[in-house]
DNA sequence: GGCCTGACATTAG
DNA sequence: ACTAATGCCAGGC
C-alpha cells in the first residue's frame, strides 16, 4: 500500500476513522497502517498534523499508557482533556484516559464482530 | 547516500 | 513496580 498513499496519509486515515468517545493508541494506528512497529512513524505523522481538531483528531490518539501526547498541539494543556471528556471519554485523576473503557477496537468495531 | 531526530512500543534487568 | 536500553519506521538535512 505504498502506491499513492504515504505512511502519514494512512495514519491520518486511521485516526480519522476513530469514532467519537473513543481513543486509539499509536500502536493501533501503526497496525492499521500495516506496520505494528511504526508507532513512532505514526507520532511523526501526527506531529505534522495537517488538520488538528478538524479531520485529524490527534487528541483521540494516546500512547500505550492511555496518556495523552503533547496536547499543546491543540491550543493548550487540558484542552485535549476537555475535548475527550466532552466526547464521553473517562479520565483518571492522573490525567490519563481509561483505555479499558474507551479503547478503540478498530474499524471492525463499526460493523459487526 | 548517510546520519540524526521524534507526539512510541517492547523486553530485560 | 520502575528504570534503562533497544528496535521500529518515516522525515529532514
Amino acid at each position: 500500500m505504498d502506491a499513492l498513499m504515504t505512511f502519514d496519509e494512512s495514519v491520518y486515515a486511521a485516526v480519522r476513522l476513530i469514532p467519537r468517545g473513543r481513543v486509539a493508541t499509536y500502536g493501533q494506528i501503526a497496525l492499521l497502517c500495516g506496520n505494528p512497529r511504526a508507532s513512532r512513524a505514526v507520532g511523526w505523522a501526527l506531529r505534522r498534523n495537517p488538520a488538528p481538531g478538524t479531520e485529524i483528531p490527534c487528541h483521540r490518539v494516546v500512547n500505550r499508557e492511555g496518556r495523552l501526547a503533547p496536547a499543546f498541539a491543540f491550543g493548550g494543556p487540558g484542552a485535549q482533556r476537555d475535548l475527550l471528556e466532552a466526547e464521553g471519554v473517562p479520565f483518571f485523576a492522573d490525567g490519563r484516559v481509561d483505555l479499558k473503557r474507551c479503547v478503540w477496537y478498530g474499524p471492525e468495531e463499526s460493523g459487526s464482530v
